[in-house]
DNA sequence: GTCCACTATCTAGTGGTACCGTGTACCGGT
DNA sequence: ACCGGTACACGGTACCACTAGATAGTGGAC
C-alpha cells in the first residue's frame, strides 16, 4: 500500500502516542514499530518530529540514556497528560472511523 | 465530538467522492449530509474548496442548474477517473483502518 | 416594502502535520 | 580503514481542512 500519507494525518501522532503507553520506548524503535505494523513508508524524519511535538505539548517525558549498540537513546514514557490525549485520540477515533465505515456501507 | 479536524485530512475528500459517487449532488447540499452523517462542523467553504480540488483533477463533472428555492445549484457526477479514485480511496481506508485497530487492540 | 433567514457559491489567506534531504555521531565486523 | 546499522536533529516543502468574508437568489414576518 502506497502513499498513505495524506490519510495518516492527524492519525500517526495518536499511533506514537500509543506505542509509547504500550511501553517506555524511542524514536529509532518506534520507527521500527511502525513499519512492521503495515505503515511501511513511515521514516525517522517524520517520528522525530512528532515526538519533538509530544514533549513541546507536555505529554510525554524524556530521559536519554546510552544504548550498548549506537549512539544514546531518547526514552519516552506517557505522564497524565499523555494518558488522557491517548484517551480522547481513540474516542476520535471510534467516533470517525465509525462514521465514515457507516458512509461506505450506504448507510442512510 | 469536536475538533476533528486533523483526523479528517485525506479522508474528508473521499467522503465527498462517495456522496457524489451515491447521486448527483451539489455542494451545499453534501454539506448537510456530511453534517447529518455525524461530521457536524464541516462548514460550506471547506466542501467547495474540496470541489473545486476535485473538478480541477479530472475526477467529477460539473453542471449548473436552478433552484426553485434560490441561487442556481452546481451539480456533480463522478467519471471513471473518479470512481477509480474512489476505489482507490476505499482500498487504502480498509488497509489504514485495520491496521490502526490492531495497534489499538495491543495487537503485536 | 423592508428586513431577515435560508439557500447557494466562491476565494484568498492561515495553520497543522507528514515528508524530504541532509548532517552528525556512535558502534561492530571485516 | 571502511561500511552498514543504529540513533537523533532540523530546515524546508506540500498538502489539506479551515477561516472569514463577499456575492446573490427566494420567501416569510412585521
Amino acid at each position: 500500500m502506497e502513499d498513505l500519507t495524506e490519510m495518516l494525518k492527524g492519525t500517526l501522532e495518536g499511533c506514537v502516542l500509543q506505542i509509547i503507553g504500550t511501553e517506555e520506548t524511542y524514536g529509532y524503535a518506534i520507527t521500527r514499530r511502525l513499519n512492521e505494523l503495515g505503515f511501511a513508508d513511515v521514516v525517522e524524519g517524520t517520528v522525530y518530529t512528532i515526538l519533538v511535538r509530544l514533549e513541546k505539548n507536555g505529554l510525554v517525558e524524556a530521559a536519554k540514556r546510552p544504548s550498548e549498540v549506537g549512539p544514546p537513546r531518547k526514552f519516552y514514557t506517557l505522564n497524565d497528560a499523555g494518558r488522557r490525549h491517548l484517551a480522547t485520540f481513540w474516542a476520535k477515533w471510534e467516533y470517525v472511523s465509525a462514521r465514515i465505515d457507516e458512509l461506505k456501507e450506504g448507510g442512510r
